[in-house]
DNA sequence: CCTGTTCAGTTGTCAGACAACTTGATTTTG
DNA sequence: CAAAATCAAGTTGTCTGACAACTGAACAGG
């Protein structure tokens, strides 16, 4: 067995697996059993009671297990995959694959304008600066389901490098960039009758319904990256969130 | 100076109090702005650096703060109010007040009945268990805004204990008992037209858009102690949820 | 039967230490 | 002089061992 004491390459690895491990575990034990005690579970995942705890604590902000000092720690409702809920940001495009949803990208549309007045200010821009705006229809078996539009700032994404590498998601190039670091996005959530652009493009009436979700994308140092409006057509995603009682 | 390793009432205030104390440091902290340095803010706030760390954790994983190794911890997006958006579980009566919406109830009715399939299944109840169904109109500015329906085992909650308490919120009425805790509330956030009841009960139009939430609440010991449809008029709310990039 | 006590086991918190990492200044090298 | 290597200070990541606070069950005494 290997001492965890040696020197590995960092890497937050330890953390991320850690975290990986107590999830699954948690995911495998019943609803409203006991985990193992924090000086036992800390030594069978090798890792000291303090840094358990910390993973611990991401479970029990999320309302995955419930600690009760001087009893134990329970799970409370695995249900199903843990984070797959709303709660993490990801693209549209690698939400279809994970529930092997085949999609295809059957319009796509890269401008260039200046921003309005709501933009500017969500962007934190000068008014009047340009912004790059990228829209695309996501189809399920022939059918649109989705209208996703993205405004960012130019500085951040110009129109060139778009059309070169986009696949589906904003998001994704986004991630894969060096200089910039993703950290989190603040998505209202509405529901709509369709305007008449909307309608055209997910091929439904005027005037039908709609779920719409309008979400600003910040980066790790606190400025907005991008600003989305992301149009489902209701019923071919389940969007839930996992809300913790106050 | 009072020493902090005196015996107090424990309470769970510790950590109420500094995830408060944390809590609001990172509200009037800008985004981009770096915190002070653990040991320095242990000190300050006298608790001891594993503690704030794990407090720390709760934010971070609310995307709130970010920290990097050998660098610091950053405010990412205090954005005004931490924690007001779906992620807490809160009654819409709840709600209405802090936006300081004066709303009534225009309309209550308390059912008894036998569950259906889809009720036996998500209470965890055997078919044809008997079930209670509240439902209400809440009302804003005279005009209804959202309409409430609430199922529940009858062991949990009985019709007279709701005639008599009822002010409002299921929710509220569970939260004050004292032989069951609540957890958390799975939440499915769905785009409808309205069917003729809904209709007429918020006085649209058959067909209109309304934004509904299915959800069911779980206690600590991850049973499932009620199920619920929330009817909103869109316009009236804004629900936002703050998603972390995974 | 009821009541208070004891006890083992659990989570909550603490203090101090070292490792790993980042950044910028300093020194060395070509 | 410029570039590269080294160093130093400060930060978060992790570990260890300890004690406090709390819970539940077993136990003793009424």
């Amino acid at each position: 067995m290997i001492d965890n004491h040696v020197s590995l390459p960092n890497s937050t690895s330890l953390s991320q697996r850690l975290h990986e491990q107590l999830g699954q575990l948690i995911q495998e034990t019943q609803a409203g059993e006991r985990l193992l005690s924090e000086p036992k579970l800390a030594k069978q995942l090798r890792v000291s009671r303090a840094t358990l705890r910390e993973a611990m604590r991401t479970f029990e902000t999320q309302g995955f297990i419930h600690r009760r000092q001087g009893v134990g720690t329970f799970v409370v409702h695995p249900s199903g995959v843990i984070e797959s809920g709303l709660e993490i940001l990801e693209s549209i495009h690698t939400m279809a694959q994970r529930i092997d949803l085949p999609v295809e990208m059957v319009s796509f549309e890269v401008g260039r304008r200046a921003a309005d007045k709501k933009e500017a200010e969500i962007l934190q821009l000068e008014p009047d600066a340009n912004i790059v705006q990228v829209s695309w229809v996501m189809a399920a078996e022939s059918r649109p389901v989705a209208f996703l539009v993205d405004i960012l700032p130019e500085d951040i994404l110009n129109a060139e490098e778009i059309n070169e590498n986009f696949n589906g998601s904003v998001l994704d190039l986004l991630a894969r960039r060096e200089d910039i670091s993703l950290s989190n996005s603040r998505t209202e959530i509405n529901a709509v009758a369709a305007k008449p652009e909307i309608a055209r493009a997910l091929g439904i009436q005027r005037g039908d319904v709609i779920l719409v979700f309008e979400a600003t994308l910040y980066s790790n140092q606190g400025r907005a990256l991008d600003f989305s409006y992301s149009y489902f057509l209701p019923g071919y995603f389940r969007f839930h969130v996992n809300r913790r009682v106050g």
